[in-house]
DNA sequence: GTCTATAAGTAGATAGAC
DNA sequence: GTCTATCTACTTATAGAC
């Protein structure tokens, strides 16, 4: 019973320590605000609180350094939205489950993770190597989203010519876009996911909120 | 009646030259595929057949020559919109207005220009100050979203719980975000212009697409 | 106007002390 | 484990020939 490939084993990784856990916190803290381009090495021990070199006895390169921090936060968006879904009511239907998806992407967007943030906003600016440690997990969040509308499809709810591998991505997208120009501390992030909700669930479902569904106001909505 | 400060005026810029247009062209280009961070001088000086030094006959700096790429994509989005829309006729609701500037933004981004997407892929990632010089482009083409939704709103054709500025960048987000995602060779982007439009008007009206309207096939989508 | 050659500066990474 | 000191490579930018 040794632990021998569990831990301690690979070259300079995977030791739990706290200072490893503050340098990669760090690294998304600087990826979220500054972007890959200007996001230095030396910036990252700084914010950790570090000597530059220092960075290099828990990460290999800068490259696998941030290469983790996209594997964490988009693991942390999946997770965070599944476990919203998971505690959905089993009788809840597709548009339910579909408000909950999209005000969980935005709070681990907007309030709960730089880590988050530092993938949704870097992701396009990485060398083909270092995003492809994150795709497996991508694709995973993605295969989550694609079930919700096939299921709102197939229970007939979905407006009839939308393509779902588009929707998805347009609907992902909208919501992706927002740390590009929301602030959180000028504006209560409530009332976006409200707004959200209701473009979302309208664009997809044709009708803006569930009925009976709590915060929203529609009573008439067709006498346009 | 002399042509004083018209040209030929400031130190290396305003050249009306081929050279000078090929350069721009090559930066918006090598912008828009590999991003800002991994966008050296060398690679637009070779895409431009031009000797790294050569670029500094024409543009001050890197980042004078990237600001430059920003401003021009940002006004040919903005300027393709409203000339899209200026071709719409007067009779036309703010509906279709709307939809028509869904399908200039989407093309003008996806099919016509490169220095558009430059702009989409780039802005998060500039410093402060080659932001600015992209920012009043920008207003401005934000000021005419906020006109086309107040005039839908005033005409009581919007949903009735929407917050317009968040809205209009929900929208803006989901079109901004394509670049992303979509490859150009692979699908048809007509398919891809209808399903925006489709969840965009849903999304905002509460109506898939304005009757009588071209391409669509909605007979019925009140049957979920 | 565009080149060759090169300077100047910066950032990633390593060596080795403690 | 984390530091100081340093190396190397790369990129922007300039000088000056043609």
């Amino acid at each position: 019973m040794k632990p021998s490939n569990t831990r301690t084993s690979s070259l300079t990784r995977d030791r739990g320590d706290a200072t490893r856990q503050r340098i990669l916190t760090a690294a998304a803290t600087v990826l979220s605000t500054k972007g890959y381009a200007a996001t230095r090495l030396s910036d990252i021990a700084a914010e950790a609180e570090v000597r530059t070199p220092g960075v290099y006895y828990y990460f290999a390169s800068r490259d696998e350094l941030i290469a983790e921090v996209m594997r964490v936060g988009q693991r942390r968006v999946r997770e965070h939205v599944e476990s919203a879904l998971a505690s959905v009511p089993d009788d809840a239907g597709p548009r339910e489950r579909i408000r909950v998806a999209v005000e969980a992407h935005l709070r681990v967007e907007l309030e709960l993770s730089e880590f988050a943030t530092a993938v949704t906003r870097n992701t396009s600016q990485l060398t083909e190597q270092v995003r492809g440690a994150q795709q497996a997990e991508s694709d995973r969040y993605h295969r989550m989203w694609r079930t919700l509308l096939e299921t709102a499809r197939s229970e007939g709810l979905l407006l009839p010519d939308l393509d779902l591998g588009i929707a998805r991505m347009l609907v992902i997208g909208a919501l992706n876009w927002t740390p590009e120009w929301w602030r959180t501390s000028t504006d209560s992030i409530d009332v976006l996911v409200a707004t959200a909700q209701s473009i979302v669930c309208a664009g997809l479902f044709g009708i803006p909120a569930d009925p009976g569904d709590g915060g929203s106001t529609f009573d008439s909505m067709l006498n346009s």
